[in-house]
DNA sequence: AATGAATGAGATTTCATTCAT
DNA sequence: GATGAATGAAATCTCATTCAT
């Protein structure tokens, strides 16, 4: 076309942008809520703010909005996970402590504990998906636990045990943690201190895996 | 369980109370496979051998079927939870090895492992139910742990810790596990060797518990 | 399983056989009159006595629906074509005019003309129906009719023709007719004397193709 | 057609001018592929090069665009039906054969074939638009022709026929070239050589019609 | 004049549930 | 007791149309 009309204008584009973002953080509390299949299209567009159709401007369907969902808090927990192991520095233990007490924190602070409950959920009816968390998430941050523990072991810290399976001994606690806040945390009167619950892990770890003669 | 009125002839009669249990186990699977929504009353009556009206002739719903499942399930729990606690007898840490290596084969083998999955996974759309585990599931079986604990404790075999957390430290590798074999185990190539990863657990478990002063 | 029930009462049988006939029935009614996407599956329903849900026990979709259709209205209309051919005795004109007559007297009062009618609207969005046809309905009858002026010229009644095109001279009216019926004449006033324009098609289509010296 | 508001740059004026026609071709050309319910409004205005949007400043709806292309090409085909009734000169034969290679050649090259296709295919849902079809174009040039034929009749060139249904009986051959290259055309390897097609028809005619007599 | 994001009515399709047989 | 054809509410998705920019 000829002539380029100063298109475009600053708000619409800013909506324009901010769209997908906001129909996948109510896609999130939605799918968080429902699970897959009894999510419907209109409650998602409703606590969007915009009304059904203009979900399809954005995505090709509801799978695609789900699987969207996914891969974009997976980049996130990559680049978490890439992160602490970069941070590495100071005793095993002390690696272990911070990592652990981080995932924690988001595990009971963030909204997005409710996607890695949505990906066990649905994995029956999304494979693919399951296959996608484990890979890009699980293994990675597993790999990631067994360096730092295969470390430990070489120095002298930690005994001599399989990384690979402390690994999701470290991080088995985290899942019931998780699962307890998305299925069980708003069906419990007496509150579970998660924040003690982790205190106990980190300590049982510590005395459980450290090498004799090392103190405390 | 629904009572059937009686019959005459004794195959029949069998086939007729044969059936519910039928229906529940098709139900199993198949909601084990999909979720609850997902699930096709059509899928379950052509597993149990049946057309879909005949569900109806034993369950008022889809939500009943389901409702039955988790109760037939929980009771079977719950007696194996009640049996375990009698049968306490030797050390704190013999028992708890015992009752996890229950627990592991129980998740690693049963059809039922399904079960809990389905709670998690449909928590959002039937709360009540997700009330109900916890009630007569989760928190039975923590507090049956926590007495062992506690007694444990009093023995001087345990090092002073907060039984309840320590519970529930005890039973998340157990979640792990099933979430694990329900969620990951088919679509992974490495096979995830269980009983190494539980010997672990009880490994660390017991380093990371015991007196000061206790031996191995 | 154990025991056949005298299942599938007659009243049942009946209707479960009739269904798709019915159902076809109403589907060429409507897709006649409104063309493939503007006909609504609840209109084929209530034409033919059902309910939206239905259809879906019998077709796939709309799309099959369609496809139905098409498929037995081609093997109609293959029969025919097939009888046609065997009753060839007498001379070629007169088999001409025996079967132009036929044609003609479908197109007139047959429910059946609205199907050709349909291929061609559809024929955009359905290519593939569009090849089936030509395929199994125009290239077949052509071929035959070919055949039928072929033999006519070796007798020497019809002049030196190349018989394809000829024959889709003779199907050329069949085809105004058909048209007409199914696009104009319930906006006209003025009637259509259809048997008149067939004789006086048959009538330039004798003149224009005898041999010299053949009588009238 | 719209009549559009003055404007200053002589570029901009053209370009504001010759959009109404740029919409019509380019609704010409979805219509023809899709027929007028499965054709979108983004499809065409993709095509126009502008957005569905601006098709709303020239139209009034979806409908009222395929009335205005209607209208456009009616004007056309009456202009030249009625040019050619003017050319009248040399025999009743002579007339018939430029006419009718006229009317063929464009149904083989002009786009326009498209929309006496789209009449048919929406005779349904636009009842109103194959009355004026009728009324504008296929009465006008039947009468036309009929007109032709009885003139030569009078003439002795033709022997005694009914007008009407002759004049029909000529354009039976011209409606199968049009739906021939509007319907099937693309789905054939076999190429139709439409000339000789209607090369044969004007022979036939022409010995079928001939008053006794006349030389060929 | 033109845009294009947003709308929402309406279409197809699914499936839990009913009920005549 | 069992069947399975039929239902119809409710879901997803499409697209003509609107309107703020």
């Amino acid at each position: 076309m000829d002539q380029i009309v100063e298109k475009n204008s600053k708000t619409w584009q800013r909506r324009k942008q901010a769209r997908p973002g906001e129909i996948l953080d109510a896609a999130l509390a939605v799918f968080a809520d429902k699970g897959f299949a009894a999510a419907r299209m209109e409650d998602i567009a409703a606590k969007a703010g915009v009304t059904k159709g203009t979900i399809y401007l954005y995505f090709q369907s509801k799978e695609e909005v789900f699987k969207s969902l996914a891969r974009q808090h997976v980049s996130d927990s990559l680049a978490m996970a890439a992160e602490e192991a970069r941070r590495f520095e100071g005793s095993t233990f002390d690696f272990l402590s911070v990592f652990l007490q981080r995932c924690a924190s988001m595990i009971l602070t963030s909204e997005a504990v409710a996607l890695p409950k949505i990906i066990i959920s649905e994995s029956g009816n999304f494979p693919e998906l399951a296959v996608f968390w484990r890979k890009e998430v699980i293994d990675k941050t597993t790999a990631m636990l067994s360096g730092v523990i295969s470390k430990g072991i070489a120095r002298g810290e930690i005994r001599d045990v399989p990384p690979e399976y402390v690994a999701k001994l470290c991080m088995a606690p985290m899942l019931l943690g998780l699962i307890w806040r998305t299925t069980f945390a708003h069906t419990d009167d007496t509150p579970f201190d998660y924040e003690a619950f982790m205190a106990m892990h980190r300590d049982v770890l510590h005395r459980g895996l450290r090498a004799e003669g090392q103190a405390a």
